[in-house]
DNA sequence: ATAGGGTTAG
């Protein structure tokens, strides 16, 4: 790093906060600027813009704001660099206050302005903000370029909205990877797998380039699907194509073979990588955790700690408390310790093992509000332990936080019917039907003699048969009579949307639990 | 000097 001169000027100065930025050494380039003070040398522009990029990258956005409110002179540039500080922390209000600063000051703002305040706006609560920018947007436009309209339609897509997502995709004058990509994960994040995958395949029938990041949002895909041919497929395809083996892209193998069932398939990736994240460990330890394996989920998360090269995040923590809990183990064989954002897992692991009463009571000591997942957890042990008394109370809880997931009242009702009380089953079940207008198809796959089989749960029936049991029915009768009883369901594998069943030798890998 | 899409969990 070169030393603070008498005769510093604007090279001088850019060059040193070029380097402050890059070492992110915060005192020297707090040093850099007083000197410019001391030595009354006032930056033009360009040098203030790179002060308050400094500012913001040694995350100190208030000297970042004073500089650009005592810039002797402001361009959009200093302005965006400002939005872009807070649209980068997610501060999508205080990002949204600028540029309405900024167009009072007379100042208009240009695509880079708008693209980046648009990535602040993510999730149903950035829909209103973003609506605001869009017309912004209009009135200016800017909503054919490229850039804006890729973020523009990611905006909608990210809060739900597929259609105005689409809306703006198909108005492109022109279209590349990334608005391509943007808008074939939208439909992958919001779960409409089959809708991603054909749009892909027009897309590509029309000239689309695709690259790794593409096909990281297709595995997203496909993982839902859960069909290991087309997974096989499209691998194979990455493969022929060479693609680099970027990290996000095998993260998300990891995660495909592992929801089509393949296991194996994933380990061998996982193996393979030599950079893996926290995701890529994460990834592998759901795999283990979804096929009831709870014993390969601590090993795992020993060998993670054993290689000691990342560190353990919120999420690992969950599937290894999740993976121990389905796998059937008890607490204290995995030799954690939950932090306390971890109180939904405690309760759920308290519920699970028949503790119901004990689960109730710590989450009514918990420091934060029950979340409508902690206590849906809660009413499914309610439902396996018949406990009707905390189960009413708790279902009564669910049915004001989320009176629009179906899920709750079909718990509730047949915690109501195990229990003989008929006729509030049957009263909890019209609630249902007065108050949940969409429910998601729910379907369930069974493999075996390598045929993927799967059924669809009708959209319209009033049947709550679990139609998982439809599934166990079908392959017991579709196995070779005269292999006995018992052992009909080796290597059986049936799974839904969330979890697998490996049934071997009669027994379920869940212990029975779904 | 300021810009867009991506991977795990619930």
């Amino acid at each position: 790093m070169g030393a603070i001169g008498l005769e510093m000027k604007f090279d001088g100065y850019y060059t040193l906060l070029n380097e402050c930025v890059n070492r992110k050494a915060f005192r020297e380039g707090q040093r850099v600027h007083a000197h410019m003070i001391r030595t009354r040398y006032l930056p033009p522009v360009h040098l203030g813009t790179r002060l308050i990029i400094f500012y913001n990258y040694c995350d100190c956005l208030g000297d970042a704001g004073r500089m650009l409110d005592e810039m002797p002179e402001r361009n959009v540039l200093s302005w965006t660099a400002m939005v872009s500080a807070y649209s980068k922390r997610g501060y999508a209000s205080e990002a949204l206050k600028l540029l309405v600063q900024m167009l009072r000051s007379d100042m208009e703002p240009n695509e880079f302005t708008f693209v980046t305040i648009l990535t602040s706006c993510t999730g149903a609560s950035g829909l209103d903000l973003g609506r605001k920018i869009h017309s912004l947007i209009i009135r200016r436009n800017f909503e054919s370029h490229i850039f804006v309209g890729s973020s523009l339609l990611d905006m909608y897509a990210k809060a739900g909205r597929i259609y105005e997502a689409r809306g703006v995709f198909d108005c492109l004058p022109e279209r590349d990877v990334v608005s391509c990509t943007a808008i074939i994960s939208g439909y992958a994040q919001l779960g409409r797998d089959e809708e991603a995958l054909e749009l892909l395949r027009q897309l590509q029938r029309e000239g689309m380039t695709s690259n790794y990041v593409t096909y990281a949002s297709v595995s997203t895909a496909l993982s839902g699907l859960a069909e290991l041919d087309l997974g096989r497929q499209v691998h194979s395809h990455i493969l022929c194509r060479e693609l680099p083996s970027y990290v996000v892209l095998l993260n998300s193998l990891i995660d495909m073979y592992s929801k089509c069932g393949n296991l194996s398939y994933s380990r061998r990736i996982f193996d393979s990588m030599t950079g893996r994240t926290i995701i890529s460990w994460n990834a592998m330890l759901v795999g283990y955790s979804k096929h009831g394996m709870g014993k390969e989920v601590v090993k795992l998360f020993k060998l993670m700690k054993e290689e000691n090269k990342v560190r353990p995040d919120s999420v690992t923590f969950l599937v290894v408390l999740f993976g121990c809990s389905h796998g059937g183990m008890k607490e204290g064989e995995n030799g954690i310790e939950p932090q306390l954002e971890h109180s939904g897992c405690v309760a759920d692991l308290l519920g699970r093992a028949g503790r119901v009463e004990e689960a109730f009571e710590f989450i009514k000591k918990m420091r934060f509000e029950a979340t409508a997942d902690i206590w849906g957890s809660l009413l499914g042990a309610c439902r396996v332990h018949s406990n009707i008394d905390i189960g009413e109370f708790v279902g009564f809880q669910l049915l004001q936080i989320e009176p629009e997931n179906a899920g709750n009242y079909v718990i509730l009702s047949n915690l109501y019917a195990s229990t003989g009380r008929w006729e509030d089953a049957r009263i909890i079940r019209e609630l249902m039907l007065e108050r949940v207008v969409i429910r998601e198809p729910g379907r369930s796959w069974i493999e075996f003699d390598q045929i993927l089989h799967t059924f669809h749960a009708s959209n319209c029936s009033q049947e709550r048969i679990p139609h998982e049991k439809l599934v166990l029915a079908f392959g017991m009768i579709a196995t070779p009579e005269r292999v006995p009883v018992t052992f009909r369901f080796v290597q059986m594998c049936m799974r839904d949307k969330n979890r697998f069943n490996h049934i071997v030798g009669g027994m379920c890998s869940c212990r029975d639990y779904w």
